[in-house]
DNA sequence: TTTGCTTTTATGTATAGACATAATTGCAAA
DNA sequence: TTTGCAATTATGTCTATACATAAAAGCAAA
């Protein structure tokens, strides 16, 4: 016997799922849910405001309570991490910081995260290896005024975004994924053809209005994809 | 002057993501909570439970309340809806079904879908054009089985995409994002460059652990990109 | 017809108490 | 020392009630 809050909860998700109450349906008050199910008003407040918060119901008060509308279409993708993947299947994992430099940022960086130009930025070049492959080349940024112990950082045992993942929190994370053309440099680096399609990941990050970091991780488009499973109800 | 749910909860997300408050660290019991706020344990536990209904924090009865770890790094991404970007933006939006058919899957869609090879499904090649220039090529095949409507309808209004959308529900969802080089006939369809990076986002769905469909839907590189924002506070 | 007020109503937030349940802690017996 | 039971405790679920508030609906005056 589960309990009562989950069988309203799935009972209403089961309609809705299955098309029987359409978007735009009107759901019954919570008084009558309250009375169909022999239970206290909270119970049932309680399952509506869950599924609302889940975007799955739109509530307005007076007005009522309806099935909302289809939401834009999202795509949630895993972002790999190289040294966790490479453990779980049993391969080689080394990195290799090609190039570490502290510059200020130019016109289009600035613009992207929202800095000053000129702001004094790490600015660091690695390669990411499995097994003597090169997997990825990550062009990476950061903000050394919101991360300053990072300029005394060598990163010696972990690469520069496990290191500021498991140091810097964030609130706010913005994604660009293109496909490109590699160009001479980068296929040198990883061993693939000039021309060859890459994955590039664009990802930046703040914390509480601060800029954190950018980074550009460009995967062989042959080696590399992006996946992810994704249920609209949690 | 906010409501008391919300201040508790403000005082909480913010010092998690200051770092004040560590992954791991022991979160005040509901009772001091409780006395800190001069509230009772009900708004306290709402607060608790919305945070942890998010991955911010894990509950574990008796164990206590403790700082989530950073999950596994996810990617958020809007997928465009060519029609509603064209409308948005004051630029004309058609499609051209360039081929239809009824065709048993083969193999390697079995596969995929975890259907049993040979079921019978409408194949449905669209190109998306904007002004004149191609933006996307989709290749999607509809699960007649589940979606037996499909058969007759003609896509003469909508592409297959948003009819889908808008007539059938799912629950689950797998993407996968890939970078490849265009082919002949796909350069030729997009008007692009033989060779030219393209982003392919392949979608399939399900409704109720039964195939919908499934839409490989190929960008040119050079026009295209996939973006999102994410907080993980939601 | 339009504007402005009042009433009604469904949801929003909160309380104080009750019992359930899972998991840790401590104690006692083997 | 180990095993097994009992007590403790923090969270999980639920009730019954109260008052707040936004918005629709109805009504009346301009």
């Amino acid at each position: 016997m589960k309990h009562l809050h989950q069988r309203i909860r799935d009972d209403i998700e089961a309609r809705i799922m299955s098309g029987e109450w359409a978007p735009g349906h009107r759901i019954p008050f919570e008084h009558e849910l309250m009375g169909q199910y022999g239970c206290s008003r909270m119970t049932v407040n309680k399952v509506l405001s869950t599924l609302a918060a889940n975007g799955l119901i739109t509530r307005r008060r007076r007005a009522g309570t309806v099935v909302a509308e289809p939401s834009n279409q999202q795509a949630v993708l895993q972002i790999q991490d190289f040294a966790l993947d490479a453990a779980r299947a049993g391969v080689e994992y080394r990195f290799k910081i090609l190039s570490r430099s502290i510059e200020p940022i130019d016109a289009a960086a600035a613009l992207r995260t929202g800095l000053p130009p000129g702001t004094e930025m790490l600015c660091l070049l690695t390669l990411h290896v499995m097994d003597d492959v090169p997997q990825a080349l990550e062009q990476r940024l950061i903000n050394l005024a919101t991360v300053p112990e990072a300029d005394k950082e060598t990163f010696k045992d972990d690469p520069p975004g496990t290191w500021l993942l498991r140091r810097v929190p964030w609130t706010d994370a913005e994604h660009i994924v293109r496909a490109v053309n590699a160009d001479g440099a980068m296929a040198k680096k990883l061993q693939i053809q000039t021309g060859a399609a890459c994955l590039m990941l664009e990802r930046r990050t703040w914390q509480a209005g601060a800029f954190v970091t950018e980074a550009r991780i460009t995967y062989p488009g042959d080696r590399h994809q992006l996946a992810g499973r994704f249920s609209p109800v949690a």
